[in-house]
DNA sequence: AGCACGCCGACT
DNA sequence: GTCGGCGTGCTC
């Protein structure tokens, strides 16, 4: 009697799981979550096991071939994870599961070409210009794999040639699976094999008296005769000049031992950690933290628990919150994960963690190595770690028995996964997961979404706030103010042992008076006043530029025509490289050289209008001539580690100013920063989009808590065309009630999430018309399918052309439907070429 | 994703 | 009448 087993196959497109029976070699060894090879149609591909069972689905099953890894690359957690995100999004469950396996594990089938040595003698019909180049190809190259082919002959449809190719008998394929590209890591090392006095006794018969061989073998033996552990055999070469050669004449003599240890590649291991410092909890904290430690109890009795929401203002110490939180969950045989938005704007808070749990903290972003993700994900899996820390991704690192999911500022849309499929939220995903794996789900923000902060109003989440800022930084500032490298003349010192500091003080500038009052400059005349306070005590500020829907782009004032992409139709952005003025597509990354005149009317009218960082800095040195500015946005940080490396600067103090955009708004704590200034704060509130306001709150909201959080206290300035507006005046009261308030006012009037729930539909076509066409003919099926299913509720917006219109080339229109359960129209049916996001962050 | 099948227009 | 283009459906 076979046994069994359900299989999702590792073609991310594939819907449906299939069976297949167990060869009896491997009956005992293949269980649910195991990683297997399994024939597919024509081709070799890799599936999941999902489950054994005792009969098949269909009559005829085919064999498991083999099994990839010998131990579980899914927890039994993990594939129910992954059935319910696919579920959700309407993804094929496969693409659910890649997002659990380490990069380069998974493998995908592929075909190997080769050229036939004889050709047939019959007739053969005209050779296509494409078989031409896939035989000129093979000819030069030889055997070839699919994916080599892709590369060399671009854009052709080289598949189709190479199929005829085949029938007529000129080449043959077949079909390959290559072994994953990760593998764990091997040094050799060698070690002291015999007494130490045989060693000594055989030093001077190593070799030919005299030769620089004896010389070499000697420095070994005695290296391994002071070094009882085995060593690296990298560090033997380096200090005897030695190689591998003098060590294997020494293990013939059976004075050492050479031998293989795997080595785990660890990006976390070059920081050492510090001792913790011992912080007391305040007494807002000690208050959370009761409850917290009481979820925590109640889901490790195995009850289940509704997520938590630690709603604090920016500096009010929800991280020390999480570190206990996942003491406790450690102390309890479990295990934790922590996610943040993005983990190289937020070395402050890895540190913290790798401080307090060294050893068993592991990192997980999309930037570490392949090799560096695989070992962490095998380290989490034996159980030898027990914190992860990381982006969206380190949701999926697999614990045997997780309690406790910490999402860190959960409103932030890089939780969010919309590039690739399943178009998912992590902070969904967290939910989930901790609900089935027993855990607890623990999410902090400043500024919840509107949605979030509503479902805890209706008990579905525990909402426990912390409404006051902590006082940081106080032994740093008190020693730098006794050296004197400080002043604080009009900001405030607080005095005594008061433990929290108030929020910094937010300044409201109206720019239409500082016109009318004749100021043209960016900067108003309170922003400028302060500026120079802040440059002669010696203190830091940040200027920020909300840049979303914005930029300096190009403009000819005689017959009003602006440079456009002409990918992209949107507004080039002007920039300076290399002393060049260039104008660059933000989206296609497009550019070409400043136009001297206007394309269309010739005038010499044409120059950059608006704002960019550049810009700023340019303002800022016609004011300040010696000011230390540093700027932190899109053309800064475009290498690999820069982000780090501007940081870092700032930190030290080698600047004054930090000019920047989005990213400036997320976890800086830094206790020089006493000014805030936000260049433009209605930027981003005219977006066509639901939550345009939201977004434009929660961002303002964020970049005014980077001020103030030491003792020399802060203030921030916004400056604003609109200051009567409900989002600005609500983020210039860091009044996040009343902004709920008034927001969720406008949701129920429009009928809004989270009054309705959303699904996207989005088509993309090189030709406009094709486009429309298609987004017409869905909307047409999908109101008879609301008449199929009775659904006379569900609206359907669109279809309409995308905000951005065209990207790349490609014409996007875009259906939006908006209802109780919108996902359920379209559940269980395939809609080729469109991609569905359900309940995306936004609708641009 | 591959690949087979099957339907249409172009050419022996 | 056959060949090759491409749209549709299946793979345990």
């Amino acid at each position: 009697m076979p046994i069994y087993v359900e299989i999702a196959v590792s073609v991310p497109q594939v819907q449906g799981v299939f069976d297949y029976h167990l060869p009896p070699e491997l009956e005992d060894r293949v269980e649910a979550g195991h990683l297997v090879t399994i024939p597919f149609g024509k081709q070799t591909v890799q599936g999941v096991v999902l489950q054994r069972k005792p009969a098949p689905a269909v009559a005829e099953t085919r064999p498991v071939l083999e099994l990839v890894d010998p131990a579980a690359v899914l927890t039994f957690h993990q594939i129910e994870l992954a059935k319910s995100i696919s579920d959700q999004t309407l993804s094929p469950l496969f693409a659910s599961i890649e997002l659990m396996l380490p990069p380069g594990l998974v493998q995908h089938a592929d075909s190997l070409f080769s050229l036939r040595d004889e050709i047939p003698n019959r007739n053969l019909p005209e050779i296509t210009s494409a078989q031409e180049r896939v035989l000129k190809l093979l000819q030069k190259r030889g055997k070839l794999r699919g994916s080599q082919i892709d590369h060399a002959l671009p854009h052709t449809n080289w598949r189709l040639a190479a199929r005829t190719l085949i029938k007529h008998g000129l080449i043959a394929s077949e079909s390959i699976l290559a072994p994953p590209k990760v593998r764990p890591k091997f040094i050799r090392t060698a070690q002291l094999a015999c007494s130490i006095d045989l060693a000594q006794q055989a030093m001077p018969t190593l070799g030919r008296a005299g030769s620089q061989a004896l010389t070499r073998r000697q420095r070994i033996l005695s290296y391994l005769i002071r070094e009882a552990a085995p060593v690296d055999v990298t560090w033997l070469y380096a200090d005897s000049g030695g190689s591998l050669r003098d060590l294997y004449a020494l293990a013939e003599r059976e004075l050492i031992q050479l031998s293989e240890s795997e080595v785990w590649r660890d990006p976390l291991d070059q920081i050492t950690p510090q001792p913790p410092s011992s912080i007391e909890l305040t007494k807002d904290q000690e208050q959370i933290w009761e409850q917290v430690e009481n979820s925590l109890s109640t889901a490790g009795a195995g009850k289940s628990i509704a997520p938590l929401l630690i709603h604090g203002v920016t500096g009010s110490g929800k991280t020390e919150i999480y570190l206990n939180a996942v003491e406790k969950t450690i102390q309890a045989g479990r295990q934790a994960i922590i996610l943040v938005p993005e983990i190289s704007l937020t070395p402050q808070t890895l540190r913290r963690f790798l401080n307090r749990f060294p050893g068993i903290t592991g990192l997980v972003h999309s930037r570490l190595s392949t090799g560096e993700r695989y070992d962490t994900w095998r380290r989490a899996r034996l159980g030898s770690l027990s914190v992860i820390i990381g982006a969206r991704s380190a949701l999926f690192t697999p614990f045997p028995n997780l309690g406790l999911v910490v999402v860190d500022e959960c409103h932030d849309d890089s939780y969010y996964q919309r590039e690739n499929l399943p178009y998912y939220n992590a902070v969904q995903a967290a939910i989930t997961y901790a609900r089935l794996a027993g855990g607890v789900c623990l999410l902090g923000s400043a500024t919840p979404n509107i949605t979030t902060t509503f479902l805890a109003s209706q008990g579905r989440i525990h909402s426990l706030s912390l409404p006051n800022r902590i006082l940081a930084h106080r032994q740093s500032i008190d020693a730098l103010l006794s050296q004197g490298k400080v002043g604080t003349s009009k900001y405030h010192l607080l005095e005594g042992e008061a433990e929290t500091i108030e929020l910094p003080h937010v300044d409201l500038v109206d720019m239409r008076q500082e016109l009318r009052a004749g100021n043209r400059s960016i900067f108003s005349s309170l922003l400028r006043e302060k500026l120079a306070q802040i440059l002669k005590h010696n203190q830091q500020a940040i200027l920020f530029l909300n840049r979303r829907g914005t930029g300096t782009y190009v403009f000819c004032r005689n017959c009003g025509y602006t440079a456009k992409c002409p990918n992209c139709d949107l507004p080039l952005t002007y920039h300076i490289e290399k002393a060049q003025n260039v104008l660059v597509c933000h989206h296609c990354r497009y550019q070409r050289k400043m136009p001297r005149t206007c394309p269309q009317c010739g005038s010499t009218q044409i120059r950059q209008y608006g704002m960019g960082t550049e810009r700023v800095e340019a303002e800022l040195l016609k004011l300040f001539s010696n000011v230390r500015a540093l700027r932190w946005d899109f053309d800064t940080t475009r290498q690999k580690g820069s982000h780090e490396i501007i940081l870092g600067h700032f930190a030290a103090h080698r600047a004054d100013i930090l000019i920047g955009t989005q990213m400036i708004a997320k976890g800086l704590d830094l206790p020089l920063v006493t000014l805030v200034g936000v260049v433009l704060a209605d930027v981003g509130l005219n977006l066509p989009d639901y939550r345009a306001n939201e977004r434009t709150f929660q961002i303002l909201t964020q970049v005014a808590g980077r001020a103030g959080r030491s003792p020399l206290g802060g203030q921030v300035i916004l400056q604003t065309f609109q200051p009567e507006h409900y989002v600005i005046q609500a983020a210039a009261q860091q009044n996040y009630q009343s902004f709920y308030q008034r927001e969720l006012d406008y949701r129920r009037r429009l009928g809004y999430p989270p009054y309705s729930r959303l699904v996207r539909l989005e088509y993309q076509h090189q030709n406009n018309r094709s486009a429309e066409q298609a987004a017409l003919q869905l909307a047409r099926d999908i109101r008879i399918w609301m008449g199929e299913c009775d659904d006379h509720i569900t609206e359907i917006i669109g279809p309409a052309p995308c905000f951005f219109q065209r990207l790349a080339g490609w014409y996007r229109w875009q259906i939006v439907l908006r209802g109780p359960d919108p996902a359920r129209l379209l559940r269980g049916r395939y809609i080729k070429d469109w991609k569905i996001e359900i309940n995306p962050p936004n609708l641009l």
